[in-house]
DNA sequence: ACATTAAGTGATT
DNA sequence: AATCACTTAATGT
């Protein structure tokens, strides 16, 4: 396990920090569909993303919620960020979406780090700074775009994540991840298979040309 | 064969 | 784009 993390940090990280990070850091695991981090949740600690997908959702006062972005091998998250050093609750809910493997570390530790090494706060803020523009991004679509439009970035990003041309999803949860309706997503489907852009089964989708 | 769940569709707001 | 009220299709037991 040791030597698979100074794998993946080496590119990033000197030596003595990466030491620290396999001594304090602790690895969970999560399976599909499980919860890392719920709106309102306590946050004490900082992950790193080693294996796999994360869905980062927004949830108002109603329950409605919304997907922002996905994280992927390598990424953090920003909301995060702020809520770790403020030791405040969350502000969204992350849910892995392939089965998945993080790297947590507590806050006290990221303060320290974010001082000592000046690798560690470059990752930082440089991570900070993509959640930021996929922030900007993902209200410009929920803003300004039609349903249709949401739909295709949702579907792009999907296989761009994943990396797969399959997606084994339905489209009610599609349409609660875009909240709206599962009709409205079964139709808009409907249409992009006639576009020839994906073809559609039961329980997935083939995405063609999008 | 039957029940359950996913997906398709016309009509209405 | 949402909702209703169905129908049809696929899948599990």
């Amino acid at each position: 396990m040791k030597d698979k993390l100074k794998d993946f940090f080496a590119l990033q990280f000197e030596e003595e920090l990466i030491d620290e990070i396999v001594e304090v850091g602790e690895v969970k695991f999560y399976r599909e569909g499980e919860l890392l981090l719920n709106v309102g949740d306590k946050v004490n600690f900082f992950p790193f993303l080693l294996r796999g997908v994360f869905k980062i959702l927004s949830e108002d006062k109603h329950g409605n919620e919304v997907v922002m972005y996905f994280l992927e091998r390598g990424d953090t998250c920003a909301c995060v960020f702020i809520n770790s050093l403020n030791a405040e609750k969350s502000c969204i809910r992350a849910v892995a979406e392939t089965d998945s493997e993080v790297i947590l570390i507590n806050v006290k530790q990221f303060d320290d780090w974010l001082v000592k090494y000046k690798t560690f706060r470059n990752y930082v803020l440089e991570s900070y700074n993509l959640r930021l523009k996929e922030m900007i991004e993902a209200i410009d679509t929920l803003a300004f775009k039609k349903m249709d439009q949401r739909l295709l970035k949702y579907l792009h990003d999907k296989v761009q994540v994943l990396r797969v041309t399959t997606l084994n999803t339905t489209h009610q949860e599609i349409a609660y991840d875009l909240n709206t309706s599962r009709v409205v997503v079964s139709r808009l489907l409907k249409q992009l298979e006639n576009e020839g852009k994906i073809k559609l089964r039961r329980n997935k989708i083939d995405i063609l040309n999008l």
